[in-house]
RNA sequence: GGGCCCGUAGCCUAGCUAGGAUAGGGCGCCGGCCUUCGGAGCCGGAGGUCCCGGGUUCAAAUCCCGGCGGGCCCGCCA
């Protein structure tokens, strides 16, 4: 057991327990424990314990409980002190200092990261955007949190697979696909990726096409009507010129090759059938362009740093026949239904069953309308595709988890997915598929959208952070490598969007993310690299053994509290899955030992049990960091 | 219309599940430290109706009820 700050909690726990039995109250030790939380500011002590929440009869008796936690003399307890309605508890420093020296040279590097007994199988997929334009801000986070996901699972024991799912039977797919053939397979001239080409052709054949289906309603609707949809149109051509500004000739011939064109929904829509159906003729060209926006995506994510196991289309799902043993599932199933004329699952019952309802986590009053698992003309729909992807990604790597990284505004079809897992027999997957929810990205003064290729790119990002790190490190006149500046901008934004928590929305603001202050990643590479520093500098490994604890005080103490908690806080980030807390942890952990590393030199120091003293306080920096860095996914720079 | 989530200084954020201290940080702002181990740093200061109203309680940012504001979902889209 390497945790310090676990076993000071049980201590003291110990300690109160025993002084309340003496008062006549008797409580349990270990939830005792779990109530000592860490006071606001340093003078109210290491640990508090607020005493109503133990026994009311306690308030009053607090001076007499304190004098008997004093006299029993425990090995952990120093001082204890009634304020208010809490008991300040300050450790003694022998204590602390054995318990820390001793599980940071046992667990060396590996120190606060959970040793578990078992390992369990656990797919994480993520991303998973369209293959119509480049990632934008939003996938940015999607990512960013699907990889701490995975790293958070890799770090405790587990065994990990990362999937990307190419979801590249959708509507959207098809409408690029459409402007692609219409086109004859463009290429850009010039050197801009495949993916920023693809998504402005994406967005200008998306936006066509909603422009003929808005003037072919035009003629249907009543003189009312059609004001507003005159309003709609003119509002579509703003856009459409805006996406020409960026590509004047594509836009041009796409229109000119459209409007030659008796039906484009029809064509469309034929599209989506002979893709569904494999047909030879258009199935090497679909994958082609794919491929191509795939292509772009996948540097954009390797510039992250962040790798898949498996990339897995749609397409081939649907091809190997998995989708078809869904259908024919659910055709036959007790919950099939005809909605609209449509074939469907009818959940509702399933969902007012309370203990199905629980084990899915679905949420309280969510509304499950029927689930719609084919068109009329045979096509199949997301969610029934994604039926048979749940279970291939269960069934292929022998998954006892299986994550899904989506967006919180799919929470009903996610939860519809877990019901018609539940609903056609797959029980196990339905309980141990997971949606990890997360809610938008929104840039200030800007209204996204893909169709319409309104969006800032994780590329745009990165590239700009990583100019500004340039020209910073150029004012000071230091030498900066691209790949090091690489490395503090995608921390710099990875940083970002880890600390906030995903359910909030999350407002991205570039010129604030570029700071290089306090409260960033690169603050954080900072004083890593001074803690390196100072280690290579020492060159030797640090004697525990010889430590002086009577100078365990003011900063120093409070660098060594927080190493102590670093476990804890790692263990709880990874079971929560919270990355925000251990980004604010960072912070102060960070800002204690720059406040100190400023006015206490450590090699300087002459007397060697206190400069070991120092030196476990930079090693346990150093070891805390590192750990952090690997969980969430940011780069350790040496020189910066 | 129904449902889910969010609301804490100019901006961002912790605390809310299990009520308990003077609401803890950061950015920005103002003022110091022109540098003994790395100044991308450090120290100090100002800045708050915890969205509003009611209730429960010895005690409410936290729990309950009712509002307000913002976001999202309720599609043969994903």
């Amino acid at each position: 057991m390497c945790e310090p700050y676990a076993e000071l909690r049980r201590c003291i726990g110990r300690a109160i327990a025993r002084a309340t039995k003496s008062l006549g109250v008797s409580v349990n030790l270990e939830a005792v424990a779990d109530m000592l939380q860490e006071p606001p500011k340093p003078e109210f002590g290491d640990l508090a314990l607020p005493i109503p929440r133990v026994s009311k009869q306690l308030v009053e008796n607090c001076g007499t409980l304190a004098s008997q936690i004093l006299e029993a003399e425990s090995e952990c307890i120093e001082r204890v002190q009634c304020v208010g309605s809490y008991l300040n508890i300050w450790t003694r420093n022998m204590y602390l200092i054995e318990r820390l020296a001793t599980a940071l040279s046992e667990s060396g590097s590996k120190y606060g990261i959970p040793r578990k007994e078992s390992s369990a199988r656990v797919v994480v997929e993520f991303v998973s955007a369209n293959p119509v334009h480049p990632l934008h801000i939003g996938s940015g986070r999607n990512a960013i949190l699907g990889d701490f996901i995975a790293r958070a699972h890799e770090l405790s024991g587990d065994i990990v697979e990362r999937r990307y799912y190419v979801n590249d039977l959708g509507l959207q797919v098809a409408h690029l696909l459409y402007g692609y053939i219409k086109l004859g397979r463009p290429r850009k001239p010039g050197s801009d990726k495949d993916d920023h080409f693809l998504g402005l052709l994406y967005a200008a054949t998306s936006t066509v096409l909603d422009i003929i289906k808005a003037k072919k309603k035009l003629e249907t609707v009543s003189e009312a009507e059609s004001e507003e949809i005159r309003r709609e149109i003119d509002t579509l051509l703003g856009e459409l010129l805006r996406i020409k500004k960026k590509l004047p000739e594509l836009v041009d011939s796409l229109l000119e090759s459209v409007g030659s064109s008796k039906d484009v929904e029809q064509e469309v829509k034929s599209l989506t059938q002979l893709l569904e159906l494999g047909d030879r003729s258009i199935v090497n060209v679909h994958r082609e362009v794919v491929d191509r926006v795939l292509a772009g995506i996948r540097e954009t994510l390797e510039k992250l740093g962040i790798h898949f196991d498996k990339w897995d289309y749609e397409s081939d799902l649907v091809y190997s026949g998995l989708v078809d043993e869904i259908l024919n599932k659910a055709r036959s199933s007790n919950y099939f239904t005809l909605h609209k004329n449509a074939p469907a699952l009818d959940l509702v019952k399933l969902a007012n069953n309370s203990e199905v309802r629980e084990a899915l986590a679905i949420p309280k009053h969510l509304e499950i309308p029927p689930l719609i698992f084919a068109r009329s003309n045979g096509t199949t729909l997301y969610t029934t595709r994604d039926i048979a992807y749940t279970i291939k990604k269960f069934s292929e790597f022998s998954a006892d988890r299986v994550y899904n990284v989506v967006a919180i505004e799919q929470m009903l079809p996610q939860a519809q997915l877990r019901l018609a897992l539940y609903a056609l027999g797959y029980v196990r997957e339905a309980v141990s598929l997971i949606h990890y929810a997360y809610e938008m990205v929104n840039v200030k003064g800007l209204s996204m959208s893909g169709r319409r290729a309104r969006y800032i790119t994780v590329d745009e990002v990165i590239e700009d952070l990583a100019a500004r790190v340039r020209d910073l490190a150029e004012k000071r006149g230091v030498k900066i490598a691209d790949d090091v500046a690489l490395k503090i901008a995608r921390s710099a934004f990875k940083y970002v969007m880890l600390s906030v928590s995903p359910r909030k929305t999350l407002v991205f603001d570039l010129e604030q993310a570029v700071e290089v202050k306090s409260g960033t990643a690169t603050y954080l590479q900072y004083t890593l690299a001074r803690a390196n520093s100072i280690m290579s500098k020492y060159g030797r490994e640090v004697d525990f053994s010889k430590i002086d604890c009577e100078g365990l005080i003011g900063k120093r103490r409070e660098l060594a509290l927080l190493i102590a908690r670093f476990p804890e806080v790692f263990r709880k980030v990874v079971i929560e899955l919270a990355p925000e807390d251990m980004v604010s942890y960072l912070n102060r952990l960070a800002e204690v030992f720059n406040s100190w590393y400023d006015t206490d030199p450590v090699l300087a120091e002459p007397r060697e049990e206190l400069r070991n003293l120092k030196l476990m306080l930079v090693y346990g920096t150093r070891v805390v960091i590192e750990n952090s860095f690997k969980l969430l996914g940011l780069d350790i720079v040496e020189k910066i």
